[in-house]
RNA sequence: GGUCCUAUCGUCUAGAGGCCUAGGACGUGGCCCUCUCAAGGCCAAAACAUGGGUUCGAAUCCCAUUAGGAUCACCA
């Protein structure tokens, strides 16, 4: 039997990180099993789907590269399926109709909570003989007595009475299905083997088992993941910073730095922290999957895109930052030394918002001098040498980080001075400040003619400085 | 409150009864390297929730306690 995974989120607000955890063990699970992975919008309340919802989820999933071989299915289109199910368990006294009014069991809810017994519908309808012409919503007769047993494949076998399991509303009085019923009626019709989701469902999961055996299909097997938590342990919510898998995207995440840390944030594989897609999918398994719920910690998924970044070719990190540059009003598209710029970055940069920030300097206009730098390190006696440089830069035959490095030389054996005497004043005069990347690399990256015109400006700035 | 799940360094985790003086990674501190900042290298501090069992032997198995969390809708 082929393996077929889904990944079933509710359009109600963009793909978090949560959902793009479960997304992944979906996708990684089915592709681990030569088995297809299932995309399905379970969009069976209205009021609080939305299309943007639905777009931003399709863009999360594209954008991780979670690509799905089917769908994406939408619940909203299958109404005609579910009814025709209810009609079905109807019939067979496997449910029944409900005339309570929602207000007067939202009343004995509150009641029976504040009372302290279990806030459970009491079952009035399910005998009930007459048929009031009035709305009604259908339940489904779960079994008072017994017990439900599953064998999670991450939590091992779990247990739950019956008599704990309320008759759940399967269709509202709108005629419109529920959410645990139309789950089974879909996993059973979609042919899903493997249900993986968060372990918030669990309790969900003997009333679907129960569904499942009263339509009379073979229910899929389970594994429920652990939840993803917050610093303060709480559910990971907007308080801890970004959830949006789309707003990783914008602070300059890889898409597979991302993919690397959730798959490592609840399963393992021994000491090993860095995964390729492919080792992935090779090695995945619920076996290895933890079964306590684990804090999302910013700084570890920071420390995997610095490291995939180090790992990505600087031609190609020059596209995936011509954006970024673009949002700081700088068109690069056509700058031959893109590629040159980012290798000079691409070492100490943990996103691409930083390596953007980093390389603003190049393709600026004019020098801005940072204060401090400039006080420090623009003074009077540094204008000779910025005159030397200037002269054998443009006298040498050619401008690469080897002849830059031995003009540099050649000045420091000349004047007995320490190469940082020198480099610093000219990092600020090229740069603005006195922090930048290696300053041979940059010199080389930036190219001789913006080079000669900044030392020359700087040396121009500093004349007009002594003057005033 | 009922039900269910969970429990190893601050965080992610390794650990399948003796290989555990509990390993790795992030982060933190120190040192080295060095033209600045990084990167890199080396070193360090840092954990088996508690109490009972079982066993020759328990981080590992069982039970209880405690503490977290999830869930109890005509939401999904």
């Amino acid at each position: 039997m082929t393996v077929r995974t889904r990944f079933a989120p509710s359009p109600t607000g963009y793909l978090h990180i949560g959902g793009a955890r479960t997304a992944l063990f979906n996708w990684l699970f089915a592709r681990r099993n030569n088995g297809q992975f299932i995309l399905r919008i379970e969009d069976t309340d209205a009021a609080r789907s939305t299309e943007e919802s639905i777009q931003a989820i399709l863009d999360g999933m594209n954008w991780l590269g979670l690509a799905w071989d089917e769908g994406p299915f939408f619940q909203s289109k299958m109404f005609d399926v579910y009814r025709k199910h209810a009609a079905g368990l109807l019939e067979k006294g496997f449910a029944y109709r409900c005339f309570c009014a929602p207000a007067e069991l939202e009343a004995r809810r509150e009641a029976a909570l504040k009372a302290g017994r279990p806030p459970m519908y009491d079952n009035r309808c399910r005998e009930r003989k007459d048929a009031p012409d009035a709305p009604f919503a259908v339940r489904f007769k779960s079994p008072t007595t017994g017990s439900t047993i599953f064998k999670d494949e991450i939590k091992g076998v779990i247990n739950f009475d019956n008599s704990a399991i309320e008759d759940l509303v399967i269709l509202r009085s709108d005629g419109t299905p529920t959410y645990n019923f139309c789950v089974v009626v879909d996993d059973a019709t979609m042919g899903i083997t493997h249900v993986i989701r968060g372990d918030d469902h669990i309790n969900n999961t003997p009333k679907q088992l129960l569904i499942a055996k009263a339509l009379g299909c073979v229910p899929p097997v389970f594994a429920h993941l652990p939840m993803i938590l917050g610093s303060d342990k709480a559910r990971l919510s907007k308080r801890h910073g970004a959830t949006s898998v789309m707003a990783y995207k914008d602070m300059g995440i890889l898409p597979h730095a991302l993919v690397n840390y959730l798959a490592r944030l609840g399963w393992s594989h021994g000491d090993q922290e860095i995964f390729s897609l492919a080792e992935l999918i090779e090695k995945f398994s619920f076996e290895n999957c933890g079964k306590s719920s684990g804090v999302f910690n910013p700084e570890k998924l920071l420390w995997l895109n610095q490291h995939y970044i180090k790992e990505t070719k600087a031609e190609e990190l020059a596209g995936l930052v011509l954006p970024f540059l673009e949002a700081r009003g700088v068109n690069a598209t056509e700058d031959t030394r893109l590629p040159k710029i980012i290798k000079t970055l691409k070492e100490r940069s943990k996103t691409l918002v930083e390596m953007c920030d980093g390389a603003l300097f190049y393709f600026k206009e004019k020098v801005e001098y940072d204060g401090q730098a400039a006080a420090k390190f623009l003074l009077p006696e540094t204008i000779p040498l910025f005159k030397i440089l200037i002269e054998r830069l443009g006298e040498a035959s050619g401008f690469s980080e080897k002849t830059i490095a031995e003009v540099f030389d050649s000045v420091i054996a000349e004047k007995g001075i320490k190469l940082g005497k020198l480099a610093q004043p000219v990092r600020v005069a090229l740069t603005g400040g006195s922090i930048s990347p290696g300053i041979f690399e940059m010199m080389d990256a930036m190219g001789k003619e913006t080079v000669l015109k900044r030392l020359k400006d700087a040396a121009k700035f500093i004349e007009k400085k002594r003057e005033s």
